[in-house]
DNA sequence: TTGAAACCTGAATCAGCCGTCATGTTTAAT
DNA sequence: ATTAAACATGACGGCTGATTCAGGTTTCAA
């Protein structure tokens, strides 16, 4: 299994106009896979978006594959980076899956373009889209390892219950978040914590 | 919103022998698009795995995405069959969804290439994509609602409950059965029925 | 100031595949 | 047996878009 970090291939520019070019690369290229996809999207399309030639773009990425798992690579560090940030002194379990969940949701409904570059990915390099759930899944399970020992929560397979836990966050926020964009996430959120907590039977 | 079936753009071939070659299609086209993906796989590649020439492939679909569309339909149709058959004397809720994800994962276990197609749909076509789910989503309110009449699971928000049910469905199927397709299916469905009925809580 | 490294350009190349078409074969109803 | 409809073929035209490259321009450390 590969780490996440691994599977970049980008080099850091050595000058400030490198590093800009760089960063106006990525912007461009997530708006442009955001609008047509990763296939009908095209370079010379990313190139225009971001105001610089065609051939520049293969200064920075060796082939349209790469600025993609760039991509993936960038929604998982700022992701992660929010959901520690909004959980650090949760101590309740299902406390912080409330708002793990609310943050998700927040954060896709500002960034759709990126999180369609995430679905796209599985189709594009199977591996980074992979590396993505699991490197989300293990801090999961760790999570779910804690409170159980605390007695926060049942006991159960930790692994299952991580993937089935993503599974409910990632259809909610694509059929509610992204499909339609105009529903109040306090009220999903609220629901789909009640049948996570407590579950279907009566 | 459209139904499935409207989506269909085939017409029935009038002879046997035609019959037999859109039969001959459908089944090439699952295996190329499996082993290729959607964009990577050629219709030359279809008619090859068909035993066809090229140029028959257009008699029975305009473009390459048509037969996309109507391998979906396919799966929907036939999972709709085997779950309606599996759950149809069963009138517990929580043993239906037992067996139904029970029936779910052994089915894409069997079916992996048609399940990938059905994945890709969403980025050739969002609208057949979103309605396959749709027309689960309606189903599966609707048996909630039934056996929250009956008192048999707990109230709460079933359009919200279904989506969430189908992602952990989608989630679990995707990394035990797709990704990794030599788990105990029985300890799988176990741990999630477990998640699903009683919930986080202690 | 200077020069070497870094960065930029966009027209041209090139490979690949979709969809067409002119021609030929098979089916099945009468 | 006849014949019109249905079915089959595969070479090829046309287009698209990723990637290359030869010839620039800009940056910045010394």
């Amino acid at each position: 299994m590969n780490t996440l970090a691994q599977l970049s291939q980008v080099s850091v520019p050595k000058t400030k106009r490198g590093q800009q070019t760089l960063e106006k690369i990525l912007q461009a290229a997530e708006a442009e896979f955001g609008a047509k996809g990763f296939h009908d999207g095209s370079i010379s399309g990313i190139a225009h978006r971001a105001g610089i030639g065609q051939g520049t773009f293969y200064l920075y990425f060796r082939c349209k594959e790469d600025v993609l798992r760039e991509l993936v690579l960038y929604i998982n560090r700022t992701i992660r980076a929010l959901l520690s940030k909004a959980i650090i002194d949760v101590s309740d379990r299902i406390e912080a899956e409330r708002i793990g969940l609310r943050t998700f949701l927040l954060y896709i409904k500002e960034h759709p373009s990126l999180y369609r570059v995430l679905q796209e990915s599985q189709f594009v390099d199977p591996e980074v889209h992979r590396a993505y759930y699991d490197s989300f899944s293990e801090g999961y399970q760790q999570a779910l390892d804690d409170a159980q020992e605390r007695g926060g929560i049942r006991a159960g397979n930790n692994e299952y219950w991580s993937w089935s836990i993503m599974g409910m966050m990632h259809f909610i926020g694509q059929r509610f978040v992204i499909w339609e964009s105009d529903r109040d996430i306090d009220d999903i959120v609220d629901s789909v914590i009640d049948l996570l907590s407590n579950g279907l039977k009566p």
